[in-house]
DNA sequence: AACAATTGTAATCATTAAAATTACATCAAA
DNA sequence: TTTGATGTAATTTTAATGATTACAATTGTT
């Protein structure tokens, strides 16, 4: 199953915010324009976002502005503002595995580190990856 | 989103097998008990992972059996059988970002190589386990 | 040859999550 | 007070997961 689109709608969103802000004032309409998708999706991300303090909403006037010095948000800090994971857990189990089997009753030791691990490969790659990345790589296409 | 719970079922299956391949048949029932789930599920996922020549299936008498050596089978080897990734993506996108806004127009270009690294961490680790790792690791928990 | 146990697989259903949409209260500035 | 936004709840659609029933096909055994 993939990571939903909320995630690289997010990315979408700062490019968006940091190639437009001299020019247009970014509403919730403006990046829905540009996403293609309804203004409404982009206002919870937004909401989102603001909530883990990676940008400021203008109310009332409208307006998006990053609240962070670009290279101090990673995708990471993104990714975790956005992504509502069970317990921060990136992978699945089965429920109540059965107490009286031996596996059943160990899969989770088994596993658990293991799989964290994995996790932690990837977030620690999402860490190095920063908005001032998306600044510069956009700056480059245009 | 989490990683669905057929991965983790597909690693608690390899786990049973070696632990109890020379005790008892491992059938689909056998195994649904021991994760507690519905023995179709079960058929569904062996069928996936024999497509994938990892185990082999005893039709009519019944039975399950590792194919390969434990130390040959990786996570990734797994996940890749079982995951239905679309384009083998891990991240998704939004559709049709509009190609009249320049960000909209370039966010593939921008986004797609960094995602990749960051799916590549992630599957780079799942290649370093296998289900020998699994085979030891139940070994010391019994 | 018939039986029993099991796999393979289609079909259906329930549940959950994502995404889209409508609606409207709230807010801030002109 | 008007205008143009955001914030957020509620509803709907769609898709995916997981559970379940049903049954044909297969294999070994009696």
């Amino acid at each position: 199953m993939q990571i939903s689109s909320r995630f690289t709608i997010a990315l979408h969103i700062f490019t968006c915010v940091d190639v437009f802000k001299d020019e247009y004032k970014i509403t919730s309409d403006f990046l829905a324009s540009s996403i293609n998708t309804n203004p409404v999706i982009i206002r919870n991300i937004l909401s989102q976002l603001k909530k883990a303090g990676l940008i400021r909403v203008q109310r009332g006037t409208g307006g998006v502005e990053i609240a962070k010095d670009m290279d101090k948000i990673t995708f990471y800090d993104v990714y975790v503002a956005i992504e509502p994971l069970e317990n921060g857990d990136l992978f699945h189990f089965h429920e109540n595995p059965n107490p009286k089997c031996p596996v059943g009753k160990n899969i989770h030791r088994l596993l658990d580190t293991k799989l964290k691990s994995i996790q932690d490969a990837m977030e620690n790659k999402m860490k190095q990856y920063t908005i001032l990345d998306l600044k510069n790589g956009i700056k480059k296409l245009l």
